[in-house]
DNA sequence: GCGACAG
DNA sequence: ATCTTGTCGC
């Protein structure tokens, strides 16, 4: 599905500046298989929310290592249905095409919703990389089999750098442009920061 | 056969 | 993803 899926994403330069910026997370219970998805919608300008859509439901999928978004996917969709916002952009907790098959979560849910989209995630799935300068900004390429998938990115000075990968109808500049502004005082993006304690929230 | 392996 | 315990820095 995913080899098939794949040939849809397109690949174009992206939205530079956007109105609106969206963030995606899902939150697990500990003792339960329940879960809650949260999209979190951002004004570009000033980070304030402008719309926040926020769902409950159970994993469609167990966790398998390549096959993440069929977990996820379903219910991240259910709460992006609820938004009255339509974003711009979607910041994807997750990889885009730094994936085996060059088609994880993000360049997922790009197709499904053909929005603009990329993933920030914060360990690697693949790819190996040079080590990433310290200050904030600092990037090097992540590579896999030889081809170039994403983006290792410092968000802070000496803080872990972040993986930034396309998902569609983005570039990778745009995508870690985007990242870096929205990371002005934290390792991850506020998208993703507002998404994960919304759904947190829901969850207890 | 032994590691690696988004969240 | 979630849990635990402690440590560091503002």
């Amino acid at each position: 599905m995913q080899d098939l899926l794949r040939a849809k994403v397109v690949a174009e330069p992206g939205p530079a500046s956007p109105a609106t910026v969206a963030g995606l997370d899902v939150a697990y219970s500990a003792d339960d298989d329940r879960l809650a998805a949260a999209v979190v919608v951002l004004d570009a300008a000033d980070l304030t929310v402008r719309d926040t859509a926020v769902v409950r439901g159970k994993p469609a999928f167990r966790y398998v290592p390549g096959l993440f978004a069929f977990r996820e996917v379903p219910a991240l969709l259910d709460a992006l249905d609820r938004l009255t916002v339509r974003p711009e952009v979607l910041v994807c907790d997750g990889h885009g095409l730094a994936h085996p098959r060059r088609f994880g979560l993000a360049a997922h849910l790009g197709v499904l919703t053909d929005l603009p989209s990329f993933g920030v995630g914060k360990t690697r799935l693949v790819g190996s990389w040079d080590p990433v300068g310290e200050p904030r900004g600092s990037r090097s390429a992540l590579v896999d089999d030889g081809e170039p998938v994403g983006a290792v990115l410092r968000t802070q000075d000496r803080v872990k750098p972040v993986f930034v990968s396309v998902g569609h109808r983005i570039d990778l500049d745009t995508a870690c442009a985007l990242t870096l502004r929205l990371s002005p005082r934290y390792r991850l993006p506020e998208t993703t920061r507002a998404a994960d304690r919304v759904c947190r929230d829901l969850l207890s």
